[in-house]
DNA sequence: CTGAAAGCGCTTACAG
DNA sequence: CTGAAAGCGCTTACAG
């Protein structure tokens, strides 16, 4: 363990000393204020570029006792779903290392079934004056709103879960949905024969607004049709998404098509699908989404056979890092942070990290 | 942006007020350096508690001129495999993000197929002194002897890409070999009938010192039999890893067993496998290792059905982060983190990040 | 437009 | 065994 040595001959004090000026100006120019002359700052400017200076973070850190205020807009975790409880857990994650770089965050949570909750939690926030936002847009229109406002008062956002359509945010980070559904289809081809038929099953209170179900469903079905394959592919709607509900649902449609080998669910509620073959004793071949608790369970038992996921915890902890950095740093961040889209199996869940 | 108010109720100066002594016994006890009295130190330790203090990273760095000095040792990379690319990259990464906290990384690299070159350059790297160490152990009996050494020069080390059978490493990060042939199997299970017939191919120099692919290939049977499948599995072990030796023996096994249905190569030479299967116009499914161009290139085109990937770039990088973590913060690390076990097609390999 | 000085929360010689 | 003081590389009022 060796000590540093000649630790600032490229620090500002250098800096001021070949410009032979005081630090307070170099720090002025390095982040340009104003009330600097023309003349002197190009001449810093000029040193700063000779000396290839880079700040010190740390010094910098520790210096400028500011503290950015984050918010977070996320579903709450309900008993349905223990989706969300991954998203959050990126989030604490990532508070948790920046607590000590002076970053606190405000946890908001909305109820997935009441868009006016969404709206009302983005109004809190807006109060709350931010320094950025990270949320998930669930209710488009309300979304774009909400993203429009963050826009006018300058709060920069991220997006996780699914994207918006207009591109003022500052980062995406999540899922590619329709190559998640083209990436579904494509372990189908492996598995299946052309003429097997498939069921596609979308398991959603709110599928107009619950659009990126739809985009993994098309995603799914350009595969078939990009490689000219053949396979009958039928689709159901459950609209409720209480387990009497689905059932009711699946058993109506293999009673129409009691040949159907491969379930397609586009959602984590993949669990309630295997607890429905199970029950009804079928042996069809299942693949859904979400490395959640109740579908890890099946995937065991074997009663899941592949699940698709997309890191939802590191899409909190990117998101909110995505946003410290763009703060603190303003270090650029990619527009669109695409999560790789995971293949889990009975026989390597136990090494994956969600 | 809010300014941090009352910053320091809780710091070195609070303590040593509270304790009615200077902040350089703080400092002392905080360390557990000799010097303070047992009463003085009992009674700063009372108040550390108290307080729950957490000591600010950024200025305990930012004062203490430290400069950690890591060692690393892995393979270079190769015409014949570009797979120690991704290694390096990831502790390249590490080392940028250090750089500026005090971390300096010498980075050496030794010939996978010359044994000595790694004897030389680890005696190298002890004469150095680094404070930490993290290295491929590609050669048994020789790593185990560079692992002793550094144990008793109290250097810590961290392996990546395979273990060793003694315990005296910091970390090992990198795959669970076993589980990786074994979810290759499993996978397989699902594209097969039980009839058909499977090939396993090791291609490596040195077979005996290379455990690591009898590892994947122990899982793989073991899956098969686990799982009372009856496929027959043959195996052949390439000695020579050019191509046309390669060649030379999968035609050879071929001509023995024209009805191989599955071929399963246990590391990243697939790509040669995936050239000769095209070169011979046979369709047979392939399975193999690791995220290389090449690899890629034959997974876009068909050549090769599913690759097994682990993240070799994440390996570097972290084992990197683990042992500044260590020796910085003392924070402790996870005595064994495995990699995930990637399944990547050629529909979700732009999303992948190695 | 510019600079002197204090301070961020620690560590580190040095002196006693 | 203990403390006063300087310093890490920055930022921030404040004064001119």
């Amino acid at each position: 363990m060796s000590k540093k040595v000649n630790a600032e001959l490229t620090g500002v004090k250098e800096i001021a000393r070949r410009a032979n000026v005081s630090i307070a100006t170099v720090d002025r120019v390095i982040h340009n204020r104003i009330g600097v002359s023309e003349k002197t700052k190009e001449k810093i400017n000029k040193i700063i570029l000779e000396l290839n200076y880079q700040p010190n973070l740390l010094a910098q850190r520790l210096a400028s006792r500011k503290i950015f205020k984050l918010a977070t807009l996320i579903p709450k975790g309900s008993d349905e779903t223990s989706f969300w409880e991954a998203p959050l857990k990126g989030i604490e994650q990532a508070n948790l290392e920046l607590n000590q770089f002076g970053v606190n965050i405000d946890i908001y949570f909305f109820d997935q079934n009441l868009k006016e909750s969404f709206v009302k939690q983005s109004k809190i926030i807006l109060k709350s004056n931010p320094d950025g936002v990270l949320f998930a847009p669930s209710f488009t229109n309300e979304s774009i709103a909400f993203s429009e406002k963050c826009k006018s008062q300058n709060i920069p956002y991220v997006l996780i879960d699914s994207d918006l359509p207009n591109t003022g945010s500052l980062s995406y980070m999540g899922p590619n949905l329709f190559h998640s559904g083209y990436l579904g289809a494509n372990l189908i081809s492996y598995l299946t024969k052309q003429t097997d038929k498939i069921l596609v099953v979308n398991i959603s209170k709110e599928i107009d607004t619950h659009h990126h179900l739809l985009k993994k469903s098309e995603g799914f079905r350009a595969y078939f049709k990009d490689n000219k394959l053949r396979n009958p592919i039928l689709q159901i709607d459950v609209r409720n998404t209480d387990y009497q509900s689905i059932q009711r649902s699946l058993s109506k449609a293999l009673k129409e098509d009691d040949d159907i080998k491969v379930f397609f669910i586009t959602n984590s509620r993949v669990s309630d699908v295997a607890r429905f073959l199970e029950q009804s004793k079928k042996k069809i071949l299942l693949i859904g989404f979400d490395f959640l608790q109740k579908n890890i369970e099946y995937l065991k038992s074997g009663g899941i056979d592949f699940l698709i996921c997309q890191k939802p915890q590191e899409q909190g902890y990117r998101g909110v890092m995505a946003l410290y950095q763009h703060l603190a740093f303003a270090i650029p961040v990619e527009k669109k942070y695409f999560m790789p889209i995971d293949i889990i199996t009975k026989e390597n869940y136990t090494y994956y990290r969600n």
